[in-house]
RNA sequence: GCGCCGUUAGCUCAGCUGGAUAGAGCGUCUGGCUACGGACCAGAAGGCCGGGGGUUCGAAUCCCUCACGGCGUGCCA
């Protein structure tokens, strides 16, 4: 909860003001000039700890030189009781500011009291978030992408949940409709040729081919041998589609929960379509004016849904007109719902019946075309889903063996499902690798991935805690305790690897809020190489064990401090912080 | 055709609301512990930020345009 970043950054701005409104005061700026300033923290530290960009900003609308304003700026600076040691102007007009002790030893403290609570905000305090990820078809094994949406959707709740907000997670299980018929006619084509011979019985062109479904088909036979032969169709569809979610379902919540992965709700599709509520939802769109039928089948007026929105965006009709938008089917000719139906009646579940104020789905990129569509008909529905329904598209993983594509059809049944994955890479490399920014591509090969040595990143962010917590332990066993950050002279840690040390600390709270912000838990991955990178250094340059007691006693705690950090963000991608290794 | 995503070092990628000399890791080359974990550290080489225009004090970042790559554009899910 305490972020020193924005404190010092509020400081930064607040200093400056009063700085320039004493100057205007005098009669050296021009007065009553609102100047929209950034802080920002340079990149060389060379350029201080924080820097303003007032002066270049202020220049046009006061007429002036940038670095004559920053000039009388700093005229008026009074840094007296701030966090800030000193200040001086560079390049173009740049307000440079260097932090003194006291900040660093603010931060120190609040590492040290907030403990595992450290980083985690209010910024989203009250908000209901659902994030609903992986929600593969039951009907075979997951595969690459799967993984990838799977620990995404994970650990971004995560991040949500560190930043206040009440965070649930779900799958929905597509337990119905047309996949579902496929799944039981190529179990059926299956288990007949079982009973009958392989070319007694053809199989569907648009069968699924994978080996699980024979397998599902041999386990099905030795449970009820050859007592569905003679069933009706719709009979033997309904008992091996049963018998199939029945196996698959429990796999896919065993295969996730080996990523680490638990939902609150698994959501069953079939229970929409049971419960009418599809049927509701749909006559709702109708009694609103956006459905109208057409060749026995009912559809939704999506062209005109989104050519609204996109009209309220600000684009032109022209540009609109260029889309080429098209309808949508909700019902068929044949009285069935489509998938699209029952996506819709499912958030509107979601925002309506069960009250969540935002929604985030995962979704593979190949179904970016849905993406507005969807939205556009929560909107018709009067549920705002342009501004409360997020689709993070996650571009698809691209699975490689020595250099040679591996194909991830489920249908061509040769996929390297996701549980087979764990079984050559470790759960944590895999957390952390999948852990990408979504809208990447990413290339996973198979040989790279099963190398635990310092080409995978994770073992340098693990290492440096591991290597902490052997300090500690060695140094405990000499007798030296971790001290309070009170008792710490927070001055004595004036080399440059310790400020920056404690520096990289501090971003904490900042890293996790841009996580937030962007959907990107990959921000915490590079935060932690950093921050271990930010340790190995000060471990090199920084003696501990021998040094005189004050000494020993500051860097011990800003290592124990470090480790505290460390442990909380591993933890939060949902990686174990090993103390030793 | 239209739409979405991408294009930054040899490879994989960062780059926050536009800021100072564009950064890491890996790979390559050269160095560093009789001392707390060498799974570490230091240094070097390596870039018209895909091309071209525009906006302004200032662009990898914003706008336009072109090229290339991936994906989509079903009474499939």
């Amino acid at each position: 909860m305490i972020n020193m970043i924005q404190n010092a950054k509020d400081q930064v701005l607040a200093l400056t003001e009063k700085a320039y409104e004493a100057a205007a005061a005098a009669g050296k700026l021009p007065a009553g000039v609102s100047v929209r300033a950034g802080v920002e923290i340079p990149k060389d530290p060379a350029n201080g700890d924080y820097t303003t960009t007032f002066a270049l900003a202020a220049a046009k609308a006061m007429k002036m030189r940038p670095r004559d304003i920053a000039e009388v700026l700093l005229e008026n600076i009074d840094l007296e009781g701030s966090y800030f040691a000193s200040a001086e102007i560079a390049g173009a007009g740049f307000l440079n500011f260097r932090l003194g002790s006291g900040w660093y030893a603010g931060v120190m403290s609040a590492v040290e009291s907030e403990g595992a609570a450290y980083g985690r905000s209010d910024i989203l305090a009250g908000q209901k978030i659902m994030v609903e990820f992986v929600s593969a078809n039951p009907t075979g094994p997951m595969h690459m992408g799967n993984a990838r949406g799977g620990v995404l959707g994970d650990t971004l709740a995560s991040v949500l949940e560190a930043a206040g907000a009440q965070v649930w997670r779900e799958f929905y299980v597509n337990d119905a409709g047309n996949q579902i018929e496929k799944f039981a006619s190529s179990l059926e084509a299956r288990y007949l040729q079982i009973i009958l011979g392989e070319d007694a019985v053809a199989f569907p062109e648009d069968g699924y081919h994978g080996d699980d479904i024979r397998d599902l088909a041999r386990a099905f036979y030795e449970k009820h041998g050859g007592s569905f032969r003679d069933a009706s169709v719709e009979e033997r569809h309904k008992a091996l589609a049963q018998f199939g979610l029945e196996v698959n379902i429990p796999k896919m919540k065993s295969d996730l929960q080996r990523y680490k992965i638990d939902y609150d709700q698994w959501f069953f599709e079939s229970e929409l379509h049971e419960s009418g509520y599809v049927a509701e939802t749909v006559q709702l769109l109708t009694d609103r004016g956006w459905t109208y039928e057409k060749e026995g089948a009912l559809w939704l007026a999506t062209s005109r849904i989104l050519e609204e929105n996109y009209r309220k965006a600000g684009k032109s009709d022209k540009d609109i007109a260029k889309l080429d938008l098209k309808d949508d089917v909700l019902r068929r000719a044949n009285g069935f719902y489509t998938y699209f139906a029952a996506d819709i009646a499912y958030h509107r579940n979601k925002f309506a019946k069960r009250g969540f104020d935002r929604v985030i789905n995962i979704w593979g990129a190949d179904h970016h075309g849905h993406v507005a569509r969807l939205k556009g008909a929560m909107d018709a529905l009067g549920l705002d889903g342009t501004n409360r329904l997020d689709i993070v598209l996650m571009q698809l993983v691209k699975l490689l063996r020595d250099g040679e594509v591996v194909r991830m059809s489920k249908r061509t049944g040769k996929a390297i499902s996701l549980s087979d994955l764990l079984d050559e890479v470790p759960v944590d490399a895999a957390r952390w690798f999948f852990n990408a920014k979504p809208d990447t591509q990413m290339d996973f090969d198979l040989g790279l991935a099963v190398r635990e040595d310092s080409e995978n990143p994770i073992y340098y962010v693990e290492y440096a805690h591991a290597r902490i917590c052997s300090l500690l332990r060695n140094l405990a066993g000499e007798g030296f305790a971790v001290p309070a950050a009170g008792d710490v002279d927070v001055s004595l840690l004036s080399g440059e690897t310790e400020l920056a040390l404690m520096k990289q600390i501090s971003l904490y709270c900042e890293t996790l809020r841009l996580a937030a912000r962007d959907y990107d838990p990959s921000h915490i991955n590079r935060y932690l190489v950093e921050l271990a990178g930010c340790f190995h250094r000060f471990y090199t340059a920084c003696r501990i064990k021998g040094e005189e007691p004050a000494v020993l006693s500051a860097r011990l705690k800003l290592a124990d401090l470090t480790r505290s950090v460390l442990k909380n963000g591993l933890l939060l991608l949902g990686v174990d912080a090993p103390e030793k290794m």
